[in-house]
DNA sequence: CGGTATCCAGGGAGATACTG
DNA sequence: CAGTATCTCCCTGGATACCG
């Protein structure tokens, strides 16, 4: 009998509980995979090309987010049997619907930018003591 | 030389490239700011409202989520002098401007989601064997 | 009602070293 | 070139208890 909780949620649909915007954030919401996706969105790239053009990654995080993204199926990783190896990863056609809302939130963050810093600075001023 | 160096943003943040779309997730990708915002995209919500809507919150992660929004100018804060106290929350202007990218993405993440799954599926049975 | 304070577990992420 | 293997740090987030 596996009961599931014992909590008190008789009501019958919370909004938010159909609401999977949580999950696609997880997908891409670490620290690299979105700057990964972008990159791969220009075309194939290679491992170290991707390191190269991701300022500050480490070859750790670049394999754990890569694995990631191809787990779940955005990303395509392609071994050439070549000397020395080469291998090629891509986005896949999954990704190809969230180009466009993904490229209107980066519109949205330089437009908003200030804004945000602006309120940042005055939330820090006011709410309490600096240092 | 190829310094392309037009503001005079002295901060010590950390000069990714100039895509700023980790940052935003970084605004949103709380594990539960995106739920927040949904649910006051409806209109405005007092605490409990919200605690009672986004099943699984804790009161704290509720506080720590709504500060970080009011922090950012994404949301406000109202404290209506009453007995018992009464506090709301709503969205700002900020906030209109991506809703409809996030809408797409959580239409996305719907569609997508049975793919996700199988390619999970797939990777996790293929990739080696379990144990 | 609308929060804070405190403690604690888990995992995300960095640094470093080794490998086919 | 394209990764693994550890080890560790620290931040996020959960549980619980208390406060104005």
């Amino acid at each position: 009998m596996s009961q599931r909780n014992t909590q008190v949620t008789n009501q019958p649909t919370p909004a938010t509980d159909d609401c999977p915007l949580p999950e696609v954030l997880a997908l891409i919401g670490g620290k690299w995979s979105a700057q990964v996706l972008v990159e791969l969105g220009e075309g194939p790239r290679r491992f170290t090309q991707l390191e190269r053009a991701i300022t500050g990654i480490s070859r750790r995080m670049l394999t754990v987010s890569l694995r990631d993204l191809e787990r779940n199926g955005l990303v395509t990783r392609t071994v050439y049997p070549d000397s020395p190896p080469r291998v090629e990863y891509a986005t896949t056609s999954l990704i190809e619907d969230i180009r466009e809302p993904l490229e209107a939130l980066t519109n949205w963050a330089r437009l908003a930018a200030p804004a945000i810093t602006a309120a940042r600075r005055a939330y820090d001023s006011s709410a309490d003591s600096p240092r």
